[in-house]
DNA sequence: CAACTTTTTTTCGGACGTCGAAAAAAATAA
DNA sequence: TTATTTTTTTCGACGTCCGAAAAAAAGTTG
């Protein structure tokens, strides 16, 4: 059942409104957000000079604005920006021997990146989060900032967004890594976690949400898979956040053997150690761990096929078959309006195309397909931190700043208190 | 973007919370309706003194209730009710050869049943229109009611509930039949369209919305294989409604013979004909069209494995397989908190239980079942009416009757005005 | 049986958020 | 300097919710 709505909501959610109009459309002036949000210019003043006095929203001047309304009369606009100081956002991605970071204030403006290695093999439970600690707080003390109120990592695996742990990544060799935890007793600050690839969807989403809204499904091939779903314009994680973990599902009972242990799990055809497997015409019972894969393993077959080479062809020819089952069973789910491939092989599409369309139409009856559009795009590393920030900026949009009488949390910067 | 709020929709809202307080905890006095909906004494006052005035809710005087008070002091509570005649509801099920009725008044009372034959296989296109108009009309014109507000149609198959058509069943033989234009021509009322499996899960969440609630799959084992899917507390149809057609989703590449014409779609390892097939270890390539089946062919099979007979103990088996297969990707994309086997083959879960489970732990790593709760539920063919029943009157309470001042789609009974 | 107690329902006034209209502000044009 | 135009703010009205108080309608008690 729905919940009662009152007064407070109202303006909470208008609250949110407004700020999101500033986000997605940039500096503006009260009357455009007035346009943006379908609020009245009365209530448009009302909520911003709230926002204002609370230290979210300044106003700025742009120095392009001026001359671009040279000669119109009236009153001029005064363009209302986010303060990019009423926050700061660290995001953190966890790979394989990697930690990744960027910095960026509320404003969505990047401050800092960083990097850290680690050894992803020796993790373990108790001491993965001493390491992530230490690693950020490097980071902020060579950034000169006290202390980032908001905390969002993605990592690869499956996470467990309610116990805040890494249940199972490729990236460690035990499982139920705790993350959330130890961040928030060492900062005290509000700490997300997400899987890396529900970001990449969270991030196009954010770009362009006409085109990548609704219902949609990213897939991110490359050394594993995995899958990013968006359900109803809102990112679906599942009751426990491990929706979407399609990398591990079956794909032919009994198939080639995966990373996992399993036989036939969509990877095993897929992800690079696969279709070097493939191309090598090693049998598919071969164990990934024999099989030589580097970063640009998949660049260099697509390479290898390009030059004719018939293992190669053959390899991608077999993961395309995989990869149109495995839009047929997304499609036979979720009749999503779209979805996208990313990630190394997404550069392979082309190679793939014609088996997966070919699989596609054997695996689903036409008339279930709908109007889905597949599509690749090519692959952006900063996809996944991007998404990881506009996601807890849009945190903040909603959940905490919508509040209303909460001021900025104040980000100290440099010496000043 | 989130859009703007205003006092209207307050309004709206809570209104709408209140019918659904009255409709889930049936007849109560107004301080429960406080309790319930959080709402406080005075504004449930007011709201409810515009819904009876409206004639959407009524007092009643529970004969029960006066001695069950009996001793207690205070002003004695007087119940308010839905009020019956404020709307009525007629519910359609379409499968093979039959369209069943039923007509329900706004407080969810069953007023009238029945059912009419119809040759499937010669449906066309434009005449299945007509059909349906007259079945109705018939049916109204026996029960002595004028006009009937909503019409709710539940069909097997791939429904288009944007474009109002039925794109693709079983039970017929043309494609894309147009319902929804023809019913609002002849009856100029409301109309709604719906998947049947998806209508067992609305039946499931209304009856038991926290059992029942959150993301939770049922899939219908019967002639063919349905699903229906809950997203969030909602029930989820995708993009064109096509969402959770996993029937026809492929289980095995290039596998056992599907009555579709495709192979290895899931149907074909559970649907009855596929069942009877395995059980007469009939080639798996043996058209469904050339096997004899029956409605009660599921329940003669059940009879011949509990006695012992090998071939259907086999084919259970193997369709148990094909079950845990199916789990398996369902969670993998879902997470979902539940998993409910319904249908005639529900009774069969216990001879597919243990293939099953091994199937899903074969065929998904521990650590991304979550805690998923997979049950059967006895067969009830009335759960697809009550949740289309269920799903219109949700849809006045929350839609229609929310929008102040309209007052009751009139019901004319009888022969008075 | 009248006064008291208890519980439910209604009434009343205050607070708050949105909106339209009018006023004010700040520019250009004549 | 006055008129015009556009943006922003102010003001008053309206609707909704809520808390408090009053009213209503019973049972209890002496």
């Amino acid at each position: 059942m729905t919940q009662k709505a009152d007064r407070d909501q109202i303006r909470r959610q208008n609250r949110s409104v407004v700020l999101q109009a500033l986000r997605r459309k940039g500096p503006q002036a009260r009357i455009d957000l007035g346009r943006v949000t379908e609020l009245s210019p009365a209530t448009v003043t009302s909520i911003t000079s709230d926002l204002i006095a609370e230290g979210l929203v300044v106003g700025v001047d742009e120095p392009g604005q001026r001359e671009r309304e040279k000669g119109v009369r009236g009153r001029p606009r005064s363009l209302l920006a986010l303060h990019g100081a009423a926050a700061s956002i660290l995001a953190v991605k966890l790979s394989v021997n990697t930690i990744e970071l960027a910095l960026a204030d509320y404003g969505g403006t990047l401050i800092a990146r960083g990097a850290a290695s680690f050894d992803s093999v020796a993790v373990t439970a108790e001491g993965f989060g001493q390491t992530l600690v230490e690693t950020i707080r490097n980071f902020l003390a060579k950034h000169d900032i006290g202390r980032p109120p908001v905390i969002a990592i993605a990592s690869q695996g499956v996470v467990d967004d309610s116990a805040g742990t890494v249940a199972w990544s490729p990236a460690f060799a035990v499982r139920h890594v705790p993350v959330i935890a130890p961040l928030r007793e060492a900062f005290g600050v509000a700490c997300m976690l997400s899987n890396d690839t529900n970001m990449i969807a969270e991030a196009l989403h954010r770009i362009d949400p006409v085109r990548y809204g609704g219902t949609f499904a990213v897939l991110f091939v490359d050394y594993g898979v995995g899958m990013g779903l968006f359900v109803n314009n809102r990112l679906f994680v599942g009751e426990t956040g491990a929706a979407a973990e399609i990398g591990h599902a079956s794909h032919i009972p009994g198939g080639a053997l995966c990373r996992c242990g399993r036989r036939g799990c969509l990877e095993a055809y897929l992800g690079d150690y696969a279709l070097r497997r493939h191309a090598l015409r090693l049998d598919p019972q071969t164990p990934p761990s024999t099989i030589p894969v580097a970063r640009d393993t998949i660049r260099g077959l697509i390479n290898d096929a390009e030059n004719g080479d018939a293992g190669a062809l053959d390899a991608f020819r077999a993961g395309g078959t995989a990869l149109g089952y495995a839009f047929a069973r997304i499609i036979a789910t979720l009749d999503p309006r779209r979805i996208v491939v990313t990630g190394a092989a997404s550069n392979a599409f082309p190679l793939m195309r014609e088996a997966a369309l070919a699989a596609l139409d054997e695996a689903l009856v036409a008339d279930l397909r709908g109007d889905v559009e597949i599509e690749a795009i090519a692959w952006e590393e900063d996809l996944i931190l991007r998404g990881t920030i506009a996601r807890a900026l849009h945190s903040l949009d909603t959940e905490v700043f919508a509040e209303t009488g909460v001021s900025a949390l104040q980000m100290p910067v440099g010496g000043q208190a």
